[in-house]
DNA sequence: CTGTTAGCGCTTTCAA
DNA sequence: TTGAAAGCGCTAACAG
């Protein structure tokens, strides 16, 4: 009862050629008859031929799908970069494959290991905060799979490509623009310490402070640490409502930090930005619905996983021999202003 | 140069047996001797054996991968969505192969067409809203490709498994809510009218007034057109600011409508929930960020993702004969309350 | 221009 | 308990 499906085999037996032509014509290879192509073309349609891809990629060694690892699915910068992979890979005829590894360091190396298994031809992989060590990345590599590393990379691998910002600069003249506009008492929060992003975007804000010398405070600053979203709300409010000095600036690492903090600054009574001013990390799309809106350093999410995707499929159209350098791209952060940093005889030109 | 990599025969020439033993001794096979698998076992680990998931695909049939198509990445909806059915799929042992179909028939359909050359075991679907034919559809069931769709299903598709939730219902309970709570202006604003979820959604604020008799007030009815994001502000605040008479009740199909409607409310002078209240659609982590906080219609976006897979998974441990009657799931929603509702003297018990 | 044939790496009868 | 061998459907080298 079960419809067998249409293979090469069969429009050879009919059209009486064999299997070889049959698939040179559906390749459209110059070396089959006009007329014998074509003869074959209309036959697999008549006959509702589909390819079947496994056996394909099992004789010709490559699948064209490559393997994502990102550290969670419900992040929209993981989103915006899985996007940005898919868009650049669909264009190259390249399917993604995308697993989270849930922020957990054995989650991702046995995302890895499951990738080893020649489903995929490449890798691209956002390190988990949980990730120290990289000998499972480095063990990939050894295989000789491609593997594309972006975004929260704690440790330069060798063999592979990298994918960055700066984010160490770009917390640093975020911080420094509060400060030229006069801003003395910038409080920060920022993630879990674990998170290399995180400590560079924390590097940054003390060498703003440090450079302009304004003396650190402790006080004024916090890490999250909860993973889960559900307590972020209740430790930056405990945080601000602790401070025995009233800030005039917050700087924080994710567009979410910087929009809770405004919510429990505006229920504590500030104007923005007026009384502080706020500018926060990402610019995910959240930013401008909010009264105020929300200033931010602009990451170019999309754009790192476009530009991932294209170095890995460089890295797999490269022959055997000719092993590209690997390289290290960091893409340019921006300001954008928005309500909270939108004070009087603000230079813009920062 | 290149390192082959190690397989079964490797393994069974150094241990002087068969291929077949040693393929026995990994599946942990009983009719295997104790001795000999561990002999194996400890053989392949050495080596450092892999299986190829490509060659046991194509002898065994079976790539446990399952074919998820969406009408977009940025939507938060189908992210949850996409990781319930991740969830439950990782679970079983499946992975999942995500594809965007921009909402565009053309891609949905292509989409479709690519999983029908055997990547995939079977597929999820969310129909795009410029899907209005399914065609596409009824011949991957032919071919006898399990497929289950969920959400935005503008017909039932024979022979596929159906996950939904109470459109019409949904909305109409939050319209009722307004209304026993006083509110007789009650303003719509939908979606796109081509989009089935938003055309029950319509339908329940309709039977809603009809219910309690309130008249329909055609100015107070509003269908946002774009598709893209950045326009959706400029519409809903500009059919907001055109109002002739001020309703004191907002309904939005979307949060997304919801928020940017509070936003422009706010800037009018409004005093949410006082003069206005507002109820979204989705709950998908937004509303509660904001201030004042959104109410909403929660739907349950994971489970469903995740109920989804569940009927796909059963139809796929089925047997070829054993043909299982097909479903349509509808799952609950319910009415969240948070500041754009929670006006004094509410009878939350609704 | 076309056909033959040997794989790709694994599963699974069938026989021993 | 094990082995030999026939596929799974397609590609590609080689021969003609």
């Amino acid at each position: 009862m079960k419809k067998r499906r249409v293979k090469l085999e069969d429009i050879a037996r009919k059209l009486n050629i064999s299997i070889a032509t049959v698939s040179r014509a559906l390749d459209k290879n110059p070396r089959v008859k006009l007329a014998t192509r074509e003869k074959v073309l209309k036959m697999a349609q008549a006959m509702g031929y589909m390819p079947n891809q496994i056996a394909k990629s099992l004789s010709s060694g490559k699948t064209n799908i490559i393997g994502v690892i990102i550290p969670r699915y419900d992040e929209p910068f993981f989103i915006e970069a899985c996007r940005g992979i898919d868009h650049y890979a669909r264009s190259h005829n390249y399917k993604i494959l995308i697993s989270s590894s849930r922020n957990s360091f054995d989650f991702e190396r046995e995302n890895l290991i499951s990738f080893e298994r020649g489903l995929v031809d490449g890798i691209i992989l956002c390190p988990s905060h949980d990730t120290e060590t990289f000998a499972h990345i480095r063990s990939i590599i050894d295989k000789e799979i491609p593997v594309v590393l972006f975004d929260n990379i704690r440790e330069m691998v060798k063999g592979a490509d990298h994918v960055l910002i700066n984010d160490d600069k770009a917390s640093f003249s975020a911080v420094e623009f509060f400060i030229k506009n006069g801003r003395k008492n910038i409080a920060f929060i920022g993630g879990i310490k674990e998170k290399k992003v995180f400590q560079d975007r924390y590097k940054g804000y003390l060498e703003a402070l440090k450079k302009h010398n304004i003396p650190i405070d402790k006080e004024m600053i916090f890490h999250c640490n909860s993973i889960d979203r559900e307590f972020e709300d209740d430790e930056i409010s405990g945080f601000l409502k602790k401070l025995s000095k009233k800030p005039d600036a917050v700087f924080t690492c994710t567009d979410n930090y910087g929009l809770l903090a405004m919510k429990t600054l505006i229920k504590m009574g500030y104007k923005i930005p007026e009384d502080i001013a706020i500018i926060g990390f990402g610019d995910l799309g959240l930013g401008d619905v909010f009264v105020p809106s929300l200033s931010c350093v602009a990451q170019p999410s999309f754009e790192m996983g476009k530009k991932a995707a294209e170095l890995l499929i460089d890295q797999l159209n490269k022959s055997e021999e000719e092993t590209l350098p690997k390289k290290v791209i960091k893409l340019k952060t921006h300001l954008v202003h928005r309500d909270s940093t939108r004070f009087k005889k603000v230079n813009f030109h920062i």
